[in-house]
DNA sequence: GTATATTTTGAACATCGTTCAATGCGATAT
DNA sequence: ATATCGCATTGAACGATGTTCAAAATATAC
């Protein structure tokens, strides 16, 4: 016999994955709860023992596109034994963030256009989640300046990822005229190999 | 005698400005139709022959803080006549965008989170605007890459704005945790000089 | 098998943006 | 000055929305 409990981490789980289907096709402002009620099938007010609030139920969407773009970019960079290799590193990772943001545009950009309701704020498991993002620059910086102190490379990681998210974000942004894919890659290949050629360059 | 239409750009005006305040002070979501139409004076229906919809309050919202944002950028910026002066501009203008970033978060926010009701495009008025804010940065890069065609330059600069805008976006984002303004200066002042130092070295 | 605890339900509530028939008002003609 | 007409203004009503909670249904314990 399944338990109650049981029953209730599978529907939740079904809730979360109709949320994504639904942020995915009709973005943020198509996600209904009434409509996601009747896509699993219970009640309205079901939905609240599930999930606390829409809320948590957006933080857990991103959890999953957070895991599904961790493991893209973990496919997406080569083992680094070089210190050549670590800038072509670099600009796969860079060029695999533009490929997932693309493909999934609509869920990579609830990740950092939603916001919380007023007074709450995020919980600290989607705070410290977001941080992964920075994980996959660190290995390759490692090893394009080895001699910098280890606090530094960290910021300058977190520094570098932003400059890629922002020419994605910008790149891919309507409101803006938006770049073809082409183009983009180009300029994002193209920052990626200036800084890391400004980074390798004796001072 | 006032004529209707005259009171009507009036009221019109002072609409736009409550708008601003309450963006400002509560963010997008503390934006009410209600509460703007008791601010102004006029009844709720009225705010309908001032404006189609809150999607164009926003975007003249936007307008406002766009035109507020580019003239603290060129306020920001020197005159350049040699070419190392070209990165002292680059890091200025870039540092000035951080501050007014920082300053008018809420209102600059919503010039990249906002998104048209659904069916709804952004009117080309709007995406013109947004254009102007790479303006800044193609006069410095002429002066630091003068050799480069004008569409190539076009294009650096586009990616160099953005990113700075993600390195900004992102820092200022509770979602991660923020980092300190110190930290941040610096951040954006190492990226602007790591850039302007890969495109003046010879190839 | 009965009693108790727990879960599920969906109607009701509070807020939104938006609409529109009714009302008010200013301009014009007589 | 008065009547008439056209347009602007009004705010109640509408349709969605997320959320709540007393009641009903169901599971669990004894």
């Amino acid at each position: 016999m399944t338990t109650t409990a049981a029953r209730r981490d599978r529907q939740r789980e079904q809730l979360i994955e109709a949320a994504e289907r639904a942020i995915a096709g009709k973005g943020l402002a198509g996600l209904k709860a009434r409509e996601l009620a009747q896509e699993i099938g219970c009640s309205l007010g079901a939905i609240y023992n599930l999930v606390a609030d829409m809320d948590e139920l957006v933080l857990r969407v991103g959890s999953r596109t957070l895991a599904r773009l961790d493991a893209t970019l973990s496919a997406a960079s080569p083992a680094v034994s070089f210190r050549e290799q670590a800038t072509e590193a670099l600009v796969a990772v860079a060029l695999a963030y533009c490929t997932f943001a693309r493909d999934n545009l609509q869920l990579w950009r609830v990740l950092f256009e939603h916001r919380m309701a007023e007074g709450s704020t995020v919980p600290d498991w989607a705070v410290a989640e977001q941080m992964t993002m920075f994980r996959h620059i660190l290995g390759p910086l490692g090893m394009l300046v080895p001699d910098r102190r280890e606090e530094d490379r960290n910021l300058l990681g977190r520094t570098l990822f932003s400059a890629v998210h922002g020419v994605v974000a910008i790149g891919l942004e309507e409101k803006l005229i938006a770049v073809p894919r082409r183009e983009l890659d180009r300029q994002i290949e193209g920052l990626v190999r200036l800084a890391c050629r400004g980074l390798t360059i004796r001072d």
